[in-house]
DNA sequence: AAGAATATCACAATCGTTTGTGAAACAAAC
DNA sequence: GTTTGTTTCACAAACGATTGTGATATTCTT
């Protein structure tokens, strides 16, 4: 693989000039730059980046922490990642956090060892936030997305979710539904405490009382999803309509739904949270809340660069996106005369 | 970030044995190596992997060319190859090759300016075949996935495609269907040309006819599953079963056939190709031919892995999976009497 | 045409490692 | 107590780039 100083010798200059001119920089003559420049043509150079990282101190690499790439919802922001990424010049280095607790590992695996020159991390827990200030001590850029920490330090972008559990409940109350359960993701997780409060917010805007027993709780998979649709069948009076923490729980409440012989919408309303892919593919196609996720991703990593190439990490941008309602058709008005009730 | 010189000097020795006390090379007193492990850990020392790799010429990166990171189907072969790669020391770098056009350009560009040590290639488009070659002039080890090449010097890992169509549509025929339909990808790629051929084969083994009728050919994606399904419901006499390309198509076909008025697998029964994680979500829970994307992934890192171990690429290792069909409930026995035909 | 200013280049140091070689220190052998 | 053989280490040269500095060549000034 062809060197600067094989360059130096064909054209027969020295090989800082050789530099010089493959750097567009000031100091070389315009006839010298393009015989260095076919010459490196000719002999299919490329500079090599550890030599030039070693001398320059930059990577150009940017660290992902993510919890798991081959998650739709995930997969989706590092599309948005890499867009920005591949115009840039910056290269993405994964890495899954699976384990919360692998999380802190990764980032100084990251940092100290392969040198990122900053992170993107997605969906930090709550319980780690301490590697994250070792973080801003060391000078290290960052953007936390999922998250939203009041510290003006850091760099946010994130949903809000209260407005989106408010949006999605309001939507099934405006369609006449009175009795609107929630299948909510684990509390512990912030996202869905939020979108619980939205839930509530929207129910005593609407003068309806908040009944606990319309509010079931697990993870934010599927099987929760259906398990949790099951117990809220089982309950009298019946709800007309749900709201799932996430469209993997709404998937699944689909499911349960139509093992108990009722259909949606024309039974029970459902709406999800998030608007995956797949969504508009269920029957019937799905009512969901979107998260813009490929702009989140997009945007972080605009936001990430433009720490890197100022070096002035100042202040922390806070950036909240607007949920936005996807009506589709597994949400309808409510019609207490065209069905019989348990 | 401190360095190899400042450990030396703390310890107050040379550079030259930090360095292999670190590596835990011969030629170091037992005494001072332990001080120099201390020290190191007391200054949190991380080693410039960009010095390192400019003398050793070993990059430890694995470039991955992957289609589409964020389908499905793809980042569950990821998933596979993080698993060795955490466990080898490896790191992945990946490229997204949406436009085959980008393959080439990626390769090089991994091979020559990112210094990938190995390729992992999915899904290299027949038309790119020279590129393939250049890198086996130049010795960069590689292994293909779902493409299967008989040049003795290539590492191939893929399913046999045949075999799958074959087995999904004697499970049909198995069934007592008799009209087996097929909804085929894009017959210039090669995965979907072989379907076909195992489709055909499995109809010439029962004695059945094939009818061009009862095939139509698209993308490998929803839209043209449902299409294809749409056409498929207007032809006489009516298919009772049908095995789709992959199983998008099949979610698409199902889509087609309930808004057709039509039950699944009452009416007609639909097999799918891939087993992705949301065929056991769709209603019904689709019957498919699973692909073991995962183990895929793995042994492709695995065996890329040993290749840059040994550095000896002596001959290709062909790696085979045999299908395996996965029969939920998409998919039953033809009963002739309980339906009425159009 | 001589001096000043500028453009163009070569030289050398540097980044943080690894690794070959030889010097010093120590132990074992006669 | 000299010789031989081992350890244990320091020194120095790489690896392939970038970059500051100073030397030469070129142009401009008057």
């Amino acid at each position: 693989m062809p060197t600067i100083k094989d360059i130096a010798r064909k054209v027969g200059v020295s090989p800082s000039v050789v530099s010089r001119a493959l750097n567009n920089k000031y100091g070389v003559k315009e006839s010298t730059r393009q015989a260095v420049l076919r010459a490196a043509k000719e002999l299919g150079y490329h500079p090599n980046v550890a030599a030039r990282s070693l001398v320059t101190k930059r990577t150009e690499m940017i660290g992902v922490i993510i919890p798991d790439i081959s998650e739709p919802f995930y997969s989706r922001m590092i599309k948005g990642m890499e867009y920005v990424a591949s115009k840039t010049g910056y290269t993405l280095l994964f890495s899954n956090s699976y384990e919360s607790l692998e999380q802190s590992k990764a980032v100084v695996k990251m940092v100290e060892a392969q040198r990122v020159e900053g992170l993107i991390i997605v969906g930090s827990s709550l319980k780690e936030r301490d590697y994250i200030y070792s973080l801003i001590d060391k000078g290290t850029p960052f953007v936390v997305i999922e998250r939203h920490y009041s510290d003006p330090r850091m760099n946010c972008i994130w949903v809000d979710n209260v407005v989106g559990g408010y949006v999605a409940t309001k939507h099934l109350i405006q369609c006449g539904h009175t009795r609107v359960a929630h299948i909510s993701g684990d509390l512990d997780v912030e996202v869905a405490a939020e979108r619980l409060k939205g839930y509530k917010k929207a129910l005593d805007e609407a003068g309806i009382p908040f009944s606990p027993d319309l509010v079931v709780s697990g993870a934010f998979v599927w099987q929760d999803g259906y398990h949790g649709m099951k117990a809220l069948l089982s309950r009298t009076p019946r709800c007309t309509a749900v709201f799932a923490g996430n469209d993997s729980m709404a998937y699944g409440a689909l499911q349960a739904i139509a093992e108990a012989g009722l259909s949606v919408p024309q039974d029970i309303s459902v709406i999800g949270f998030d608007d995956l892919e797949f969504s508009s593919l269920t029957n019937p196609p799905l009512t969901t809340v979107r998260q813009p996720r490929y702009e989140m991703g997009r945007d972080a990593a605009r936001l990430l660069v433009t720490c890197l190439e100022q070096s002035t990490q100042d202040k922390g941008m806070k950036i909240c996106y607007p949920p936005e309602i996807v009506i589709r058709r597994s949400t309808s008005v409510y019609d207490s005369t065209d069905r019989t009730h348990a």
